[in-house]
DNA sequence: TATGAATGAGGGTTCATTCAT
DNA sequence: TATGAATGAACCCTCATTCAT
């Protein structure tokens, strides 16, 4: 972490998760930022070319890690069914480990305006990656269509554990996420198949 | 629709959905809705509480149609896959008819602030509604998966056609966003049933 | 009462006393006025100017009101000091009685624009008139101090009077105002009066 | 002056009582304060908590140097006669001296809400104090009447002179104020002596 | 680098008043 | 007279950002 310098720019990040996950991005005043990484409120500016140049950086920082962690995971596995099990399940396992993290990622991140959305994609684009890896593999093993439109695929698989992460957050972590991942997975896996595969069941 | 009262009602949601779509939720001044709804500042005061609730007003009226529609015209469809595909279907076109309210439905409505996003979901149900019908009646009928966890599968339907619609309002509509309900529906009901379908390809 | 017409002109002099009251001057909404006298709002400017003319003419109808009683009261009596004493005393028991007028009088009134306490001095004329046939009579009499500056000694009387009933009005009414009256009374005698001070420096 | 910090401070303060002055409270913009003090709009609330604040500090500022001012000058006085007279005159020559502080004091700062009186009563018990301490002394030393009730005796006073400084400043300062304190002063003496009244009848 | 006092643009909302009916 | 829907001017305050130190 730290891309830039200085243990400041760490501390604004953290400090501004934090803050975003507490009062949700536009009721998160600059200032409370910097009192909460113990910097002056001129410090961020430093560090940071504006307010949402902290959320663009903090997602860039998280996001960066969180991909680093699943590549890492799943490089070890041989299985793409196993790998997209893992990735899903490191997904959820990371969001349940900061829930700070969660609420700003599920929920504040899109509360910037629509400009963002498209900056929010392209740091995305690591993550996304992965999943055309995935499918792309699955596709030259013979386990995917060959027909699926991969664009339109890692749309659903994105869409669906991104949409059931939010909910999650929304009902306000209640229950346990990462179990949720092998059934997931193993519906993804079932609607991208060529053809029946009995027994995909479990985390096993 | 105009479920409060007055031309002047329908005038101001209409204007909003324009506003709201080309200059994004918070970047619109309630006087500029005005403007365009031919109607004084305090007018709209009149009909709605505030800001905030103009864009949720806005979301039930379109919304409530949206569902409606989706509703009519799978009433009329046996098949359970093919209520699917209708509804994927529908929800596409609806959103290709108004461009302008695919941007705020996709877009600008996630802007609002968290505590906005749980009022979302309420006026969601109705929707989230039709498609845990659909799961119920497969599970009945033997189509889908007896284990299936509603609420997940829910998610997972509700979370692919969402990203998809997002992406395609995203990359500013520049394809056609309707033929790909077919392909989806399909992914989706294959990842939902129980064992093999040989043939469940589309409507091709 | 109702100098102008119609029983609705009353019925609005009535609800502003209680609106003004209730929520003061500032905080009164004319269409809370309207809605306390049971009439529409446009009503209210069929028989005022504005809501400034509804403060004044509830003034003006509850001052001549309160002046002619205390007319009637000391017309009857024959010594100066027992005629103040019971201007005094009426004046109390008639705020003591209408304890939102009180309210109004003492505060709300105040709190409207300069250029509005300018006609406030006009309404109140009568009353000082009252208080200047007092002083005249009381000198010609032989009782007063011939050198007292008339207009010196109303703002003196009136001005103590008036201080005695805001605060009053400020306690909360907590105590009985008319007992206080012939105290006063008695006070504003002595300090008017001819008699001995033996050594009061000053313009002599 | 200045409790709080900087020269910015005591500028807002001195410009407040100038645009106050000049428009009355409610016609008073902030923006306008701000102008008249050089600073920016947003500097104002560096310093005050909203608008009222501005009036409520304005007053105790200027109130505790005018009390100051004047327990200072009677502290050298042996006789309570004197002392009171000071007392009026101090009075009266500092609301001459400050004509737009005379203005704000006698007339807008009573256009404030109910709410606020209270807290003006709250900045005025120094100066309540000392009119409490002077009648204490003159019952003490035999020169008052022992009966005296102090709560509204200090209240016929304070109405009385306030009286007569709200006239003055309502009559446009027109004519000189500090001389009527001799006057005032003998009268309220007087009033409030023990001496003879051959028949004052009581209450009684 | 770091500070934090100062800046000043910006807008949602209220409510007295009007006027077509 | 009476209505009450419609008007639109008016303004306090916030807070992201700057800059002198």
């Amino acid at each position: 972490m730290g891309r830039k310098k200085g243990p400041k720019y760490d501390a604004i990040i953290d400090a501004a998760v934090v803050v975003f996950a507490q009062n949700g991005y536009h009721n998160s005043k600059v200032s409370k930022i910097a009192q909460e990484a113990g910097v002056a409120d001129g410090t961020i500016y430093l560090y940071f070319k504006n307010k949402e140049d902290i959320l663009i950086s903090m997602f860039e920082e998280k996001m960066s890690i969180f991909v680093d962690r699943i590549q890492h995971e799943i490089s070890h596995v041989e299985s793409i069914e196993k790998k997209l099990e893992i990735m899903v399940e490191m997904h959820f396992t990371q969001l349940e480990l900061d829930p700070d993290l969660a609420i700003v990622t599920q929920l504040e991140l899109r509360q910037s305006n629509t400009n963002m959305r498209y900056k929010v994609n392209e740091v995305l684009k690591g993550y996304l990656g992965l999943i055309d890896g995935l499918l792309e593999e699955g596709m030259k093993q013979g386990l995917f269509d060959p027909g699926l439109n991969i664009r339109i695929a890692r749309q659903i698989i994105f869409g669906a554990v991104d949409e059931v992460a939010t909910n999650w957050v929304m009902k306000e972590r209640k229950y346990a996420l990462t179990p949720l991942a092998s059934d997931i997975s193993d519906m993804l896996i079932k609607g991208l198949s060529l053809k029946s595969q009995p027994e995909l069941k479990g985390k096993g």
